[in-house]
DNA sequence: CGTTTTTGACCTGCGC
DNA sequence: GCGCAGGTCAAAAACG
């Protein structure tokens, strides 16, 4: 049951605050309307917002703008090897169109340089199925380093085992505006452990929010904390339940990155490692990297007392709301193991 | 008290 | 038309 879960938050929020380099500079605005600056800002806009339309626009998003804003606020992410984009239009199999970043930590540099590209999805990502949903659909791919990094408040809604894949794939919702029809879903790479698969679906019909509602009921500490212990994978990573927040784990998915997580974590990474080469990259083609997010230095260090107290396991995430601790980590963790489990166990699900 | 997470059940799309 | 798999809903539980 409880396996799988780890937070889209963690995940997307890695992006900024995982960074090691960092720049700090997250403030909080990620959604400013057309600022383009915000991007650069926070590397995690881009994620939360980064839409590539099926056809048309790449940016849903309302407040964003889309052409001119786009290439502006990636460049500073371009420089990331970590995170990779993907536009599709419809079914995209995240599992199937693997990307690249997230690959062991040697490769990153091979491919960052050569997969910028806008993905085709269709072409990519073959799958015997399509998708029901042909909406437009952003892929993201992000390594644990980056996976959390969100500027937006999501909300789990559902899990469910994947056919072919070892680890759950989560569901979350925006949970910043009861309208919203933004939607994202996370998924481990089958492939890379130390990879996440982020589809982000639907636009945010309203403002990127700085704070979130409510703490309440966003962070599990129990949970997480014994997820850990059950937990190797990603362990190192912090976790951070819900929705939003913090920077939580930066320290901790520094630590993936650093300590390569592919490595420890799987097999699998092994295994991939082949098809994660730039050839088979290119044959997916259209990757987009998104580099290092940049994060304030402010979120840093508020981050880091936070994964103090993450580190030890159990705090929980509080500070401004946007910030959770372990979250990711300890779930994550659960993936990577107990998630194959538990997703078959849990057999409903 | 309000919000989120968990999780079984249900619904829908797709392939055969 | 059937079965499978993915995606969503909703009730209960948990957390701050």
């Amino acid at each position: 049951m409880a396996a799988g879960d780890w937070d889209l938050y963690a995940v997307v929020r890695s992006c900024t605050s995982a960074t090691n380099t960092s720049t700090p500079a997250v403030s909080g605005n990620y959604f400013s309307n057309g600022n383009n600056d915000s991007w650069r800002e926070d590397p995690l806009a881009c994620l939360a917002s980064l839409t590539f339309e099926e056809e048309d626009d790449p940016f849903t998003f309302p407040n964003l703008k889309k052409s001119g804003s786009l290439q502006d606020s990636y460049e500073p992410l371009l420089s990331d090897p970590t995170t990779t984009f993907i536009s599709t239009n419809r079914g995209t199999d995240p599992s199937s169109s693997r990307s690249i970043n997230g690959v062991s930590s040697g490769q990153h540099h091979q491919w960052q340089q050569q997969f910028i590209k806008p993905l085709n999805t269709q072409q990519q990502l073959k799958k015997p199925r399509k998708r029901k949903n042909q909406q437009k659909r952003t892929v993201c791919h992000i390594t644990a380093d980056n996976l959390s990094s969100d500027p937006w408040a999501w909300r789990k809604y559902g899990q469910k085992p994947i056919k072919g894949s070892p680890y759950p794939r989560n569901y979350y919702r925006c949970s910043s505006s009861k309208g919203c029809s933004a939607r994202k879903q996370v998924e481990r790479s089958n492939l890379e452990p130390n990879v996440f698969i982020v589809t982000y679906t639907g636009d945010h019909t309203h403002p990127r929010p700085t704070h979130r509602n409510s703490l309440a009921g966003s962070t599990r500490n129990k949970l997480s904390t014994v997820q850990r212990a059950a937990a190797p994978a990603t362990a190192s990573c912090s976790t951070s339940p819900t929705t939003v927040s913090a920077p939580e784990g930066t320290a901790a998915y520094v630590n993936n990155s650093a300590g390569h997580n592919g490595d420890e974590d799987d097999e699998s990474a092994d295994k991939i490692a082949p098809e994660m080469s730039p050839e088979a990259v290119n044959d997916d083609e259209d990757d987009l990297l998104i580099p290092d997010v940049h994060v304030d230095d402010d979120l840093f260090k508020g981050l880091e007392e936070l994964v103090g107290d993450a580190g030890g396991g159990s705090s929980s995430s509080t500070g401004s709301g946007l910030g959770n601790s372990s979250a990711f980590g300890d779930k994550f963790s659960s993936w990577g193991t107990g998630s194959s489990a538990s997703a078959a166990a849990g057999g409903g699900w």
